[in-house]
Formats: C-alpha cells, structure tokens, sequence
DNA sequence: ATACAAGTTCAAGTCGACTTGAGGTCAAGG
DNA sequence: CCTTGACCTCAAGTCGACTTGAACTTGTAT
C-alpha cells in the first residue's frame, strides 16, 4: 500500500500518517523510490492509535505501549488506572449534562439564583480540580473502515 | 475585591482573570488608580463560566450566553442538544472505558488477535468520527470555593 | 521523451486558552 | 518622604497534534 491507500482507508489525511512516522509511532516497510510503501499491520496500529487517543493518552503515552515486534506491551495497571481516571470524567459530564438540561426548563428569573444550578455547577466543578492536560475528544476522524 | 482576592476564591490565577475581562466574559465595577475592583457577582459568573468550559464551550461561546445585565440568556434548545452531545461522548468513553478494561485483563497474547479488544476498538471509533473542536476537560482548576 | 499527478522534505503556521517576562505605576506602611 | 510589593500593560511564548506551503523528485501514462 502507499500512504494514499491507508490514507483511504483509515481516513487519516495523509500529513498525519507521515507525523506519525516521524514521532515513531508507525513504520513504513521501505520506499519505492522515495514513496513509502506500508503493509497491512500498520492498519491494526493506526486502530490502536486512535483508541488511545480516544481515551485521552497522548502520542508518546500511546508510543510507548508497543513493543518493537508492533505487539501491545501495555502496563495493565495503567490501563486500570486510564479506566478510572475515564470514568470520573463521565460522572462529571453527567453531571453538566444534567446541569444543562435542568438549565433548559428551569423557571427561575435567572439560573444563577436557581438552587439546583448552583448544585450542578459546583458539583461539575468539584471534580474538574485535578489538574490534567488531556483532551479526550480531538479524535476528529479516524478509521471508518477496517470493520470486515 | 481585588483581584486578588477574586483570585483566591476562585482558584483561578490573576493572570485568567485578566485574559477574561479582555475577552469581555468579566467586568471590573471600576479602578482604585490602576488596580482592579470586583464585586461579589464576578464569583457566580466565573462560576458558571466554569461550568460552561466543563460542558465543552468555549470561551466566546460562554460570552454570548451572558445578556448585558449580567443575566443568563441562553438558547435552551442549545442547552438540550450540548447535553445530547455529551451523551454521546459519554457513551463513546463507556465504551473506550470498557476496552481499556477488558484489555487489562485479557489473555490473548496479542490484543490485536482478541475479538473483543476489536469490538471496543470500532465501538470508540465510530463515534469519534463526528468532527470536534471541543475538548471537555480542560478545566484544571477554579472555584473550589464557593460552596457557602 | 515528456508531462504531470502524486509522492517527498523541512520549516513554519494554526488553534485555544492561557502563561510568562519585561518594564512601569501606585497605595499603603514605616 | 520613600520604599516595597502588589498590580498594571503589552507582546511574546507555550503546549499538542497536526496542517500548510514552498520547492523538489519520481512512477506512470502518452
């Protein structure tokens, strides 16, 4: 495959394929010339890249979870760990998504003096104090394919 | 208050507080010389200004929801469908949350041979396909106070 | 042989939300 | 009166994950 076939069918941009490359995260099998060529694993490797970035590890986090062979060597404690740190960030999203929906319907004259809103609020923001860096979102597009 | 003092309520650093009046998200009542006076209903604004960032807007977004009396003004259709996408995105972290999981624990000896890891892996994906711009955590820290 | 689309490199730009640094001002305490 | 430290402004820097642009090379079709 070239980069424009993995491209098509991770619906990668191209760019994003060669930055991977160079942050060392995928490898090509060689050149034809100067074009990269890759095999068919790398497919897997790009699944794997956007799960985790999905769950909000960063590039070098996901990096270092491969071994060289391109198996998954990946400290189940983090995992664990990842899972819960996750699951935290979805209490506190149900709680602002309840905040937003009670915001929605509230007959108070302005929500800062609705009781409720008040307790949504400081609920959501209750949690939010550990500090992080992640973004668990940025995911825009990635891998439409590869399900047969 | 000054700023300070606003600083230390909130838990946001002067230099945030700064950067939003900039933006117009907060307004001083007035200047002692140079320095800035707040009064007690920064605190509820820079709390549901928290609670908007925690919801996934953004800063301009959090602007045009204020009305000039300082009010809330906000299009509850908007509010609906901001929780329906945290729903979503709730869901798609479920699922990363589960994978990761699943992943800690499973005994193939490569997660990429194990069906389920699969399953997660499209699961976490397909969602993430809706293009975004948002990240929902960002919120290090603010208003730890507040709570009487 | 020749054109050209598609590949390549490398440096620089982007985006949002802040932070940081340099250099300046001023209210309060000694 | 004078120091001092908190506050001020403004420009520039930061961070992560990419994207973009300019300039160049090459496989492939005609």
């Amino acid at each position: 495959m070239d980069i424009a076939e993995v491209s098509k069918l991770t619906g990668m941009p191209a760019s994003t394929l060669r930055y991977y490359e160079e942050k060392g995260l995928i490898a090509s099998t060689g050149r034809e010339g100067l074009r990269r060529r890759f095999g068919p694993r790398v497919l897997d490797r790009l699944a794997v890249i956007a799960l985790g970035r999905a769950a909000g590890f960063s590039l070098d986090e996901i990096g270092s979870m491969f071994t060289r062979e391109g198996g998954l060597a990946i400290d189940r404690t983090a995992l664990v760990a990842k899972a819960d740190e996750l699951e935290r960030t979805i209490k506190r999203l149900q709680a602002v998504s309840s905040g937003l929906r009670h915001a929605a319907v509230c007959q108070a004259p302005s929500h800062l003096e609705c009781a409720s809103f008040q307790r949504f609020m400081t609920a959501a923001a209750h949690e939010a104090l550990t500090r992080n860096k992640k973004k668990p979102k940025p995911v825009k597009r990635a891998l439409a394919a590869r399900s047969g």
